[in-house]
RNA sequence: GGUGCCAUCGCCAAGUGGUAAGGCCGCAGCCUGCAAAGCUGCUAUCCCCAGUUCAAAUCUGGGUGGCACCUCCA
């Protein structure tokens, strides 16, 4: 398969460091607050990923950090007068419930920053060994982004003109403007911190970590850096994982940091292919809390169904930026249906799992670096030629299986159509509600029967009136909510 | 200011040198008691200008218009 680099600036093919094996590292959320379309998308794109790699037969490791170490944490653990475990718990939980919502399947590792802190120390400690980095006269330690060759060549840039008067400006605390954290002393922390008016209750031994550099709290960078370190990178590999995955706005700092130490303190890089998922925007916007457009995962969640949103949002290539509107929401929908209605017209069949030509050609997308855009088209054809053949030659067995076959490989692949589709069509619908539309439907059934249409028509209307569509089939008579 | 990305039918969106996928909407038809669903057919020369080439949406140069990042951010 191939996949665009971003370090490389190519799209490539995909070599794992063992045969057969592929490992995969993405940044994952700072527990601090709900989720947004933006952390959905990435978790998507991720998700499409691993399913895409497993089809190709690899054996994945995936590992998703958890981020519960940081300034919004305590920020927030602060105004909220709650304890930072409490906080970061409240909402890893609800990211994983939002996560299940969405069809994303659970990572391998899904390791915490807490948890990881002697991985950290180690880590800071080869830098400063190597001279790589350096500790201040306020206890921080820093990395010296000018002690390595390479910095800056994951995102392209060129050091600032101004960096040299920083140094001055700088006073003695940073040898370089560019020079990020890998351990904060606990007296920066505060000094960062707006001032709480109820910040009695707030307890900060429980956001400072005692290290051999001193009491603080590490680098948000650093993190990850460790984590895979320990939980993922293989002895002696050129590489310490396969692929690093984030959103693109990570690309610089935080992953050009993280490349940066690894590269420094071991003797392999951090990754061997790099890939960025684009933006989500809201009706053209960027999304963000100043310009009060924030879109929460829990809140598209409930006007839409969980698998309605994995459609649309993995529907245009990852890494476009990608920009959310309710109306595009809409026909991604009626897309989705479509899987539905065919689901529908072959329920209750037993699958064939011989491999199909459609399963091949689809493979063959998705290996492309994700195509998304040619999947969902060839997906498309498969059902207008099952439905073509159903339609005229609705006892062919062999199609049938077929068509099942097909239908179960999106899903697999994809994580489209895993619903009942009566359920899926009928979600949000109260029972008592249900009920009264099976009877009204019978009723009608016999109007129809004894060629009574006025009455079966004024039937239908009651039934419509409940903000559902219905359709005869030869099966009977199915209805849908709008 | 620096770096990079993008511009394809009314809307969404593939295609990175060989003569424009797919979905939604729309129109016509088949099916249907009528509908719905499903099926069939129809609908673009790719922001502008110049160049390279036998051949360009695809490459080069210029222009116009969007957007992102530049140490909070998926």
């Amino acid at each position: 398969m191939h996949l665009f680099d971003s370090a490389k600036k190519i799209k490539r093919e995909f070599i794992p460091l063992v045969e057969g094996k592929a490992s995969l590292y993405v940044c994952g959320p700072t527990v601090y607050d709900d989720a947004h379309l933006g952390h959905a998308k990435s978790s998507l794109v991720f998700d499409l990923l691993v399913r895409v790699l497993k089809a190709n037969g690899y054996e994945v490791i995936y590992a998703r950090n958890i981020t519960d170490i940081d300034d919004k944490i305590i920020q927030k653990a602060i105004t909220q007068n709650k304890d930072i475990k409490e906080i970061t718990e409240f909402y890893t939980d609800s990211f994983h419930t939002e996560m299940s919502a969405l069809g994303v399947q659970k990572p391998n590792l899904e390791p915490k920053a807490t948890e990881s802190l002697e991985a950290m120390f180690e880590l800071i400690q080869k830098l400063i060994d190597s001279n790589h980095a350096y500790p201040t006269a306020e206890g921080d330690v820093y990395f010296d982004t000018s002690s390595d060759s390479e910095y800056l060549s994951l995102s392209n840039r060129v050091q600032d003109e101004g960096d040299k008067q920083n140094r001055v400006e700088s006073s003695g605390l940073k040898k370089n403007s560019a020079d990020f954290a890998l351990w904060k002393s606990v007296k920066e922390e505060y000094n960062d911190l707006p001032v709480s008016s109820d910040k009695d209750g707030f307890k900060p031994s429980s956001v400072t970590f005692d290290s051999p550099f001193g009491k603080g709290r590490p680098g948000w960078h650093l993190e990850c850096s460790a984590m895979i370190e320990k939980h993922l990178a293989i002895p002696n590999a050129e590489a310490a994982v396969d692929i690093h995955g984030g959103g693109a706005d990570l690309l610089f700092p935080h992953h050009e940091n993280e490349a940066a130490q690894t590269r420094c303190a071991t003797n392999h890089k951090i990754a061997n292919y790099w890939v960025h998922n684009g933006f989500v925007n809201i009706d053209g916007e960027k999304m963000s809390k100043s310009l009060g457009n924030s879109f929460f995962l829990k809140d598209a969640l409930k006007e839409y169904d969980g698998e309605v949103l994995r459609f649309y949002l993995l529907s245009t290539h990852y890494r476009s930026n990608f920009n959310f509107n309710t109306q595009d929401l809409e026909l991604a929908k009626k897309r989705l249906d479509k899987i539905y209605r065919l689901k529908k017209r072959l329920f209750g069949l037993a699958e064939n799992r011989d491999k199909t030509a459609f399963e091949e050609k689809l493979l063959k997308a998705l290996s492309d670096d994700l195509n998304i855009s040619t999947s969902l088209a060839l997906i498309d054809e498969m059902i207008s030629n099952a439905n073509e053949t159903l339609d005229t030659a609705g006892k062919h067995k062999l199609l049938k299986r077929e068509t099942i076959s097909n239908l179960a490989y999106i899903e697999e692949v994809l994580g489209f159509g895993v619903k009942n589709p009566f359920e899926y069509f009928q979600a949000g619908v109260e029972e008592e509600t249900k009920t009264k539309i099976v009877k009204l439907i019978a009723s009608r059934d016999e109007a129809k029967k004894a060629k009574d249409f006025e009455s079966s028509d004024k039937l239908r209307d009651e039934i419509l009136a409940f903000g559902v569509s219905i359709m005869d089939t030869p099966q009977g008579t199915f209805w849908e909510k709008i």
